[in-house]
DNA sequence: AATGAATGAGGATTCATTCAT
DNA sequence: TATGAATGAATCCTCATTCAT
């Protein structure tokens, strides 16, 4: 019974990977402040004081998934930009997958949009960080375009994150898939920047 | 200034309006969920009580809040809009007056973004139709455009407010202006725009 | 306008009557307890302030529509009593007159039977003593039959009315009309008094 | 008796109980609606927060009061029609165990004399249910009555149990014990009912 | 690894009432 | 006569959290 300590951990792991996924998935559905210990708990059958021995405490727990949303969201866009060799096809798979994964990729993903930091005071730094760390690959993707000296990556990294961001507040499935959704909003940017990036 | 005690209305007039501020500013601040009425109250210097000879209910106070603020920036955006005279033109007004609203025209317009209907579930079918009235100006003013026969407006649509109402996120006063950032994100766009309405 | 004292109190009369008469209403439908000065307000087109000028306080208005409800049962019963000729008519009318007004006979009346003498600490032995005043007629009515010396005649009024009364509680318009219910009443237990009465 | 630690639950298993024994006091004393959670909290010893813990609500709270009255009147009735014989000595047994338990049987049977179901709205229903569920007893025992065909048993019953219930509105102990005062009302009533059967 | 029981603070809201006007 | 505005206490209930077991 109480054998193989390697083997016997795996079930210890689960419990607190249940509550991640029932915290995931409420916070993303409801948000942050509407969603409860006692919603969390009821969701992975335990009690409400029981969540305690595996998460320290509700903000704690959002930035765990917070974390493991990130991780998701850059391991989709990473494998994505590995695929594609221009800069503009690397632009454009990540802006796919990261649409994917925030629209239809999980709930974890769905977090990292759906909750503020500034929901929760005591993690916003931190999960400012964790935002800004995935932007930056966007940063880095923007830096590789061929594009003339004055032309505002920065705008063009904004908007076009902004759009699709955006896009979790009207996007329900079923409709135009979010690869459809996320290459129309990069075409209507790109025609700009192809056209002056070589005359 | 307070000379005629007859046209100085009785003060009383001012509580509610004093209310919907208070509840307006911090709903944009915190959201709807993170303010509680005591903050509210404790806000305009009243018991928590005391809000409810005002008002019906925080959700009736959301309500409150959001029309007004879909009623202000609806106002500025039609100014802006009738006195350009091109259709380009008019969507241009429109989106540096919508941007400057949502960023930096005071709290009642930036609820009506901030704020999720879902937020409030009582209430959720009539902040939407809110947002819907809204969006709706936008909907004419890219029908307006002389753009080909396939193009998309949705997508141009979506791609836009998005991007502006995403802006919400990161804008911080002292940097680009509200104006700048919506002349910066409909430029990206309309080159293409005007490249294919008129080769 | 200010013209006639006598013509112009009606006026100021009326008003603390139609208070009364909502109280009424209100305390026989609903209770004491879940009917609230606002809930009178409303019913009177009154702000709940403005009802402090007619009525000192909740328990003052509950023991005037007590006293107003005991007047008028009292009057229906006395009434009744002084056509009937024999003792047993005589229980027999006031029976029917009793019935008819708390199942029927106004929201005063009702409201007598319906509001517990309890329910309003500070004014409780008031409406005991309004209450018991009431009975004291029935007391005095039984005490009129000619009834064998054994007979325990508290027992008697103690069924009857209590029998009456609490048909309050089941007791809906249409089927059986009070006075019906009242001679049923009385004829199952007057078998026995008459026959004792006399052989 | 506070002998074995083993055998002695481990006064967890009470708390609910002593929840619902201090609300059926409360409840049968001053009313539903005069009684407070917070009431109830502090005749147990409890933050009032911490009676959600075994309760949903208050009124459920008074839904498992009238259940548990119910359960002990029927309980007392049933015990005692069964020792009797005769149809109109079950009646009696009946009829004293009745009085018995609304007068001096504990605060849950008096609870559902004394609480109207409309006290509660949401579980009005239910508590009409449950009363009705007991008076169906006396039904079936008036039926088994050998009576006259065009004997009234309906008049019968809601006379006998209506002076019965209103009784606990004048009974103090200390006076005419619950057993001698059913036993009076049902010999009132009797005279005429036997005389008729068998002439 | 989890639970049963509780807590204290706070949630929105309602209450009877007051009082200057 | 009445009201507009407010108050303080109380309403039911939910919150995140703690802790002995």
């Amino acid at each position: 019974m109480a054998a193989d300590p390697v083997l016997r951990s795996p079930r210890a792991t689960n419990r607190r990977q249940d509550l991640l996924d029932a915290a995931a998935r409420l916070f993303a559905r409801r948000g942050f402040h509407a969603t409860s210990m006692r919603d969390i708990a009821r969701a992975v059958g335990m009690r409400p004081g029981s969540l305690y021995y595996h998460v320290a405490s509700k903000d704690e727990l959002l930035l765990a998934v917070y974390e493991e949303g990130v991780r998701r969201i850059a391991a989709r866009v990473d494998a994505a930009t590995g695929r594609a060799t221009t800069p503009w096809a690397r632009l454009e798979s990540a802006c796919v997958a990261h649409a994917e994964m925030l629209l239809d990729g999980g709930d974890y993903a769905q977090v990292v949009i759906r909750v503020r930091p500034q929901d929760c005071p005591a993690m916003e730094s931190r999960l400012v960080a964790l935002r800004e760390a995935h932007e930056d690959r966007f940063r880095a993707l923007l830096a590789a375009l061929d594009l003339p000296a004055h032309a505002d990556r920065q705008a063009l990294r904004l908007m076009l994150l902004g759009a699709l961001n955006w896009a979790q507040t009207w996007y329900r499935p079923g409709g135009d898939p979010p690869r459809a959704i996320a290459r129309r909003f990069l075409a209507l940017l790109r025609a700009r920047g192809e056209e002056e990036a070589r005359p």
